[in-house]
DNA sequence: TTTCTCACA
DNA sequence: TGTGAGCA
């Protein structure tokens, strides 16, 4: 006995708009049954569509998200996957890090131009000391 | 409602 | 990586 979801439930659950599951589908990493023209879409895709999220909030393209979930129904966690993925995380990870080395320096810099702004700003009109 | 295609950002 | 419009 399958259980199938419609377009509409996945989407109301997932909070995306039907153009995008049809898109992931476009893409190929998500191949619905159909009844008639109808999509259905079984548990196991419904689990995709969980992959497929959660590797976009990780930051990874839907051409790698395709990749680490296999485009045969290749068990998830299966050695090569994993190896897969291992790789992946390393590359995203240093993606990330360089990031942010470059916000690291983009806030040294913006310190550096507050700092000469302020001394500046002290020149033109000096607190005294009455003021104080 | 759902699907498809094309243009567009 | 999606969205919007127009159609059937």
């Amino acid at each position: 006995m399958q259980r199938y979801f419609t377009i509409t439930q996945l989407t109301q659950e997932f909070d995306i708009t039907t153009r995008t599951l049809r898109f992931y589908e476009a893409q190929g990493l998500v191949t619905p049954q159909r009844r008639g023209r109808q999509r259905l879409y079984t548990p196991g895709d419904r689990t995709r569509i969980k992959l497929i999220l959660r590797g976009k909030r990780l930051g990874f393209s839907l051409a790698e998200v395709k990749e680490l979930i296999g485009m045969y129904g290749s068990a998830p966690g299966e050695a090569g996957q994993l190896r897969l993925l291992m790789e992946k995380i390393a590359a995203r990870r240093e993606e990330l890090l360089e990031k942010q080395r470059d916000i690291e320096l983009t806030l040294l810099e913006l310190e550096e131009v507050e700092a000469g702004a302020l001394a500046r700003m002290e020149e033109l009109s000096p607190v005294t000391s009455e003021e104080r």
